[in-house]
DNA sequence: TTTGATGCAAACTTTTTGCAGGAAC
DNA sequence: GTTCCTGCAAAAAGTTTGCATCAAA
């Protein structure tokens, strides 16, 4: 898989370590589309890894955002995480907590207007819908 | 202020009390700018009320929310809090944690954009920029 | 007078930290 | 061999809960 090749070059090349643990986790949060919690991380992780620690999953996870390699997503009942792709929105259900991305050009576009109307240096952004999905809202009509 | 009445008196219809702890903690986030913590919250409305606690803080801050009377944003470091007004996003400093509103009307186009296109029922919004505010930036370029 | 709200303390959950031993380079 | 990373345990931070008392209506 290309991204996890040039995480492991970018890692590399800055003097950090490739190990058993971070490539697990990267390679998890690149092809889920779960946003799982530190906690869920874990319990996947240790399927493989049996002797992994929650304390390497938020080690790692810190690093990796540090990097911009993945997004930390905060809701009620903790940071979700997800590998940092295209800028683009996370429709959340409130009643069951499914998060579902969703690409949007303009997203981009305000950006740019914010960047140039503040006098803000724009890293990252983050934008969250909350609802009900399509099967828990039927549950509160 | 009007916004204040509006509330004391939604607050009434629904059975609940108007005690001067809520009052004090409406009276606040309406009128400030600053995105406080329920710990910061907590620390102002001490100042006119001594014996305020910060589980007061939070039965309160959780009643207005389900109210839709406040926003929560949760950023590391924990929930911010802010009276509901108009869909914006917020513009956050990583470096000093200042948050500033900012007015974007395409924000409502992309939320029924998005509405129409998922089957979610959206209720809420949350749009956070992040980077270096003015103050800020000069000490990473 | 009747609830709903408050304050306190304790519990809980999530995240961070320090450090000795171990693994990557 | 050196340095960074890991796992463990403990601590910290943030939030929630239970309950007796108090006060708004």
């Amino acid at each position: 898989m290309q991204q996890f090749e040039q995480i492991i070059k970018s890692l590399k090349e800055k003097g950090l370590r490739i190990t058993p643990q971070r490539t697990a986790i990267m390679h998890y949060l690149l092809n889920t589309t779960e946003h799982p919690t530190a906690e869920q991380i874990h319990r996947k992780i240790r399927q493989s890894h049996p002797m992994v620690s929650l304390s390497t999953i938020y080690k790692t996870l810190d690093m990796l955002r540090e990097r911009g390699m993945v997004n930390g997503i905060q809701i009620q009942g903790g940071l979700r995480f997800e590998a940092y792709v295209e800028e683009h929105l996370n429709l959340i259900c409130i009643s069951c907590g499914r998060i579902k991305d969703v690409g949007e050009d303009s997203i981009k576009e305000i950006r740019k207007r914010v960047a140039s109307k503040s006098r803000y240096r724009i890293l990252k952004s983050s934008f969250e819908l909350f609802g009900y999905c399509d099967v828990c809202k039927s549950e509160f009509r």
